[in-house]
This record gives structure tokens, sequence and C-alpha cells, in this order.
DNA sequence: GACATTAATCGAAGCGCTTCGATTTAGTGC
DNA sequence: GCACTAAATCGAAGCGCTTCGATTAATGTC
């Protein structure tokens, strides 16, 4: 193995010169850092990391720990962890992998051994067990999602409160009055997942503001519950004229149960998706959609971390405002009817609206 | 930071003693032993990786490499990313992820500079330009797929030439004589990516075996594709009773466009898939597979990297034997239809078969 | 031209751990 | 009871790097 004493003989320095070569920590003269460049190419000289991390107490890695949890969407979570290592190395940090499995004890171990120098931590829940261990970690750390106390915390999200009014307020500007925003599976919701509770109470609020009947449904993540849930909609809210659908594993389940039951879309029924852009694209219809930036949370959730390394400050909260890309899916009520149907349909949701958007700013749970 | 000269103090031992202790490389004495573990829980000690790196020349890290390529199913990069980090943990190591985006400059950093202790490397090519590479490399590391030239190296994988004639041989058993298989897109082809390759050579020649008429058709990964294949296929081979599909992206919509052209599943058209078992038990109509054992490769690659840092000899090559589960989706030739039908099918596929079978044994590139 | 600055480099200490003799004590065989 | 081995523990060296004064040389200042 090379080392930095084969370099600096090589190039005819010290030690400490090769290292501030390396680091730039101090000023070395243009003809040093020459030579100094030359025979580590030469050489192959790579730092030994365990040194390096002896040394200077830090190891340039982050951990970044993933959820196991059901009912969460695992294309998402790659198209993070992959956005996460990009920037970290672009800022020349590595990254380690840690599952939910071995609970806050990985996180602490990787932590307190000085195995990361920060943490990233995804699928924040409201009340969240590892809150204390993270505040307590001599360690920064990045929440991905936000719990419902963020004192000491940086977390970043995608705005989801404003992504569910961004749906109901592009629905309503299309004239619709009914609208049922399909969500994901009850435990999601019943675990305290921020995103899920934020994103019915944007769009409850919104509902009410615009005087559109909006309910909630949570939805299993199987085909059959999908289509158990859309026959149950049309049953029993059959003025519903257009549905927000943040489940990504059932979109195009519920969708085609949808058209299976004789609703056209967007003629008869308008859709709006909560989900990754590409999904939303390249679905056989094109929804109309709001994007989870899964890329850029990764690639801010990193930058976050590199400034607090840096020891700068830095917001506390993120929230990426929403983005709604409107696509095939959606169209202006009654496009394809005649006024009458329309009228009477938009008559019924508004009698029904205050009534629901009142009753409750979350799904039972 | 509590260090190892604390503990040594509090428990009035040497700082050797309790590396012992932790270690297990000499005996200590058991009544020595309790002091020190009752020492290190009450000052909550955690040696520090980079110095027990440095001073052992074992980081107990392994580096993932995962690809980041089209046309790979990233549900089960996933799955084996958790089976590799679960495994790892239970044998004390961490893994750091890696992404192909740095090729193979980043195994080679992370492995010259001691980051990592061995290297899994996934999604191998038959003529993967990062061999060469492995195999410089001080350290040892397990390939998860088989190159075309596997000395001095470690690989691991389902055996996908025996999945192929595992599903052929399903089909064959149960009377079918014309029998087609879809797979990957053509880019995985032609990048050379053995699994499909190897697949598409085991369909091939047991077609050839049983006297079955086989033929293979890449399979872009998006719904249109799948659509056209079948319009395709059914206009040009209408004497199919049977597909394989090796294609995880486009199975659903793949047997819909067969039922949606009238082929009921499994009357008309038996479908056996070769995909990870959830996504064949849960779909629409429970499909015959052959398992992807995602899971067990995970494990397996861990636990022969664990052996090869062990100083223990590995066999170069492990091939997962295929395990074929019979769902809805497969059934004996003409179940439901009147004799002449079949049998004049049967004449057809025996007709086409020598040529097909013989023409090649993979899919043009 | 003596003195203070700044730039460039060196040497040595030390990061926290493992490991290799060396040492001590306790057993074992005859 | 003497030599010999085994068990338990210690002390010190050293893993490869960074970093902090210290040193030297070059530059400016009045």
């Amino acid at each position: 193995m090379v080392k930095i004493t084969d370099v600096a003989r090589h190039a005819g320095v010290s030690p400490s010169t090769v290292s501030y070569v390396l680091s730039g920590k101090r000023s070395i003269s243009a003809e040093t850092v020459r030579r100094v460049r030359a025979s580590i190419r030469e050489l192959g000289y790579r730092p030994h990391a365990g040194a390096r991390a002896l040394a200077s107490s830090r190891s340039n890695v982050l951990a970044l720990v993933i959820p196991l949890r059901t009912g969460i969407h695992v294309p998402v979570i790659m198209q993070f962890a992959v956005s996460v290592v990009t920037t970290a190395r672009r800022h020349d940090h590595d990254v380690l992998l840690l599952t939910q499995e071995e609970g806050e004890e990985g996180v602490r171990r990787v932590a307190d051994s000085a195995l990361v120098d920060a943490v990233i931590v995804m699928d924040v829940q409201l009340h969240d067990e590892r809150l204390p261990m993270l505040r307590s970690l001599d360690r920064p750390s990045v929440l991905i999602g936000f719990p419902a106390e963020t004192e000491d915390l940086t977390c970043i999200d995608l705005d989801f409160r404003a992504a569910g009014e961004a749906c109901l307020e592009h629905l309503a500007g299309l004239g619709h009055r009914a609208v049922g925003l399909i969500g994901s599976p009850p435990e999601v919701y019943e675990r305290g997942t921020g995103y899920a509770q934020r994103t019915s109470e944007g769009f409850l609020a919104a509902a009410e503001r615009h005087g559109v009947a909006g309910t909630v449904h949570p939805c299993e993540a199987t085909v059959e519950a999908a289509r158990a849930l859309v026959d149950r909609l049309l049953a029993e809210q059959p003025e519903l004229t257009a549905v927000v659908i943040h489940n990504e594993s059932v979109l195009a389940p519920l969708v085609k149960a949808f058209q299976d039951a004789g609703r056209r879309v967007p003629e008869d029924l308008s859709v709006v998706a909560i989900c990754p852009d590409d999904l939303a694209e390249h679905a056989e219809l094109p929804l109309s959609s709001v994007a989870i930036p899964a890329e850029e949370v990764g690639r801010r959730s990193v930058e976050l971390l590199m400034a607090k390394l840096d020891g700068e400050e830095v917001p506390p909260a993120t929230l990426l405002p929403p983005r709604l890309t409107a696509r095939a899916s959606t169209a202006r009520v009654g496009t394809a009817h005649a006024g009458t149907a329309d009228t009477a349909r938009a008559d019924t949701a508004r009698a029904g609206t205050a009534g629901t958007a009142r009753a409750g700013t979350a799904p039972a749970n």
C-alpha cells in the first residue's frame, strides 16, 4: 500500500506538505503542488480512509436510513437514494445504507462510532420514536418529512398541504364541485405519517374555501382494494366528477376501475395524481399530476447536511412548493355533456360541501 | 467521547484487555469480561470506527454497487439491497452504497482507500468493463450475475438457463406445442446481460428437446410496446397457446392485452412469469411463475464475501436452482376446447419448431 | 539596512485502536 | 518439588493520517 510518506519522499517534500496539497488548508507553492500531484498520480496513492477519519475526526460518510414499511412506493425511495448518493459524491462524501430494521440503535451506532459524519432519515412519522435520539446525537441530521414537533431539527419535504390544495384548486378551477381524495393505505394514516395527513388537510381546507365537497378515502395497495373502493365511491357518491389520487401503487388500477365502470377520463371524471412525474407521464393516459420531487429532496437534504457540517446555519424547515402539470386526465366539468346534468351535479355537490369539509380535517383513524 | 482507555481505567484493566474482551482474540477470565462489559455499558463506549480500521486494517464495511440502467425492475434491486444490508449486519458489517454512475472509479476508490473490505457488484454484463478492475483489487468481491468469463471471480445468481427450461418444461408437460418467450427490452440483450440471454438459451434448448416451437421476443418496458407486441404475436403466431414472460415491468399489461384480445387465461393461453414471487402471487390473476430469489441472492452473496474475508475457499459459481410455482395462469392445452383445433395447433407448432429452435440460440442483437 | 510580515515548508505529536511479545501466575506431570 | 505449559494480563509499538507550532526564506516598510 502506498502511503503519504511514500508520496512525500517521491516528491521530495514532507508528509505534511502532501497533506496540505490534498486538503488545501495551507498555501503551497504552485511548483510543489505540481510535483506532489504528479507523485500521487504516478504512485497511485489513495489516502487511507480510516487513518484520515481518525486524524481529522471526519469520515466523509453520510448515513441514509431507508424505510422498509408497507404502503411506500419503492421506486420513489430508490430515486431518492440515488439522488442522495450522487449529491454526496459531488461533495466528496460516501453514503452508508441503513434500514429501519435495526431501529434507532443502528443510527446511534454509526454516529457514535464516528463511522458517519451526519445522518439522513427518511419516512419520518408525526411522532417518530427516533426524534429524541436524533436530537441527542452529536452529529447533524436531516429528516425527510415533518414530525409534529420540529424544534432543533432540520426537515425537508414536498409541501404536501400545498400539494393537496393545488390539486383541489386545479379541479375547482375546472368547475368541479365534488372531489374525492384517494390516499394511502389506512395504516399509513394510523401510524401518523405526516405527508398523508397534511395532503388531506390541505385538500379539505381548499375544498372548504372553494365551496367544493371534498372527501378523503384511504386505499389499500392492492388491485382488489382499488376496485372495491371505486365501486363504493360510485355507489355512495355518484356526484363525484373528479378524484385526486395520492397512492402510486394503485394509480393505474384505480383509473382502470373507473373506466371499466363506464366513467370516461377526463370527460366524465377528472383525475389528478400526486406521484413521481415519470409515472404520470408514462401512464396509459398521461395524468395531470403534482410531482413528487424525489431527486430534489435527495439533493437538497445532502446540501443541507453539508452546510451544517460546515457550521453554517440552515433553515429548520424546507417545504418544496408543489408543481402541478396539467395533462390529459383533467378537463372542465361538463365538457362532453349537456348543461342540466352538470348543474344538478354541482348543486348536489355544494349542498354536501359544508358538511363534509367541516366534519373533519383528517380521515378517521 | 469515551475511549478505550476510559473503559480500561473504569474497569481496572489495561486497554489491551478491553480490546481482547471485545474481539475475543485472547482468553480473558470470566470475571474480567464481566467487569469490562459492565464498564462499557455504563460509560456507553463505542469503539471509534476509523481508529479500529486503521489498527486492524478491517473497516467492517462492504460496498454494494447498484445498477441505474433502464430495463431493470427497481423493486427487485431494493429487495436485494435490503437483504444485503440485513445479512451484513448479522455479520457485524455495514454497507456502503455506490451507484454505477461513478463507473469503476468508485469501486476502486473505496477499495483502495480501505473504506470497504469487500465489494458486491450487481447487474454484471457478459463482457463487463469492470472485470479487470475487480480482478486487480486487493479485496474480495462477489458478482451478482455471470459474465462470459468467470475465472478468478465469485459469481452468484438464479440459474436463468434452468429457469427458462423449467418454464418451457412446465408448459410442455401441459401439452403446449408452441410457446413464446417475452423477454427484456432489446437494449438489455444488446448490452449483453447474461440473465436475459441465458433464459432464452435454456428456453430454446428445452423447446428443441421437447419438440416445442419456441420463439423469443424482446419487449420494451412500456404499456404501448406490450400491446403492440401482443398484437403482432397474435397475428403472426396464432398457433401460440402459451407464453413465458420475463419482464416485470410489463407483466400486467401483457396479460391484460392478451385478455383484451379475447384470449382467456389460462383456458386459451397459459402464462408463466419469471419474476419475484410476490408480484406473481398478488397479480389480478395469480400467475404460475419461477421466483427471482432476490432475498436469497443478497444473503448468500454476503455470506460468500464473509467466507472469503475469513480466508476460506468458496465456490466460484453459485447457481440457484429455479423454483416454479404453478398458479392459476397455466392449464393443460385444450382444457376448454374441442380436440380438433388443438391437434391442428400442435401440428403447426411441431412443423415450426425445428426451424425456430435451430435458427438461433439468442435473439437478434 | 534593521525590522516586521507574509508565504512556504517541516517536524513532531497525537488521533484511538489492535496486536505482539513479555510477564506473571496457576496448573500439570512425574 | 522442579521444569514446563497454559491462562490471563500488561505495556508499548505502530497503523497512516492531520494539524499545530516552529523555522526559514522572501518581501515590504520607513
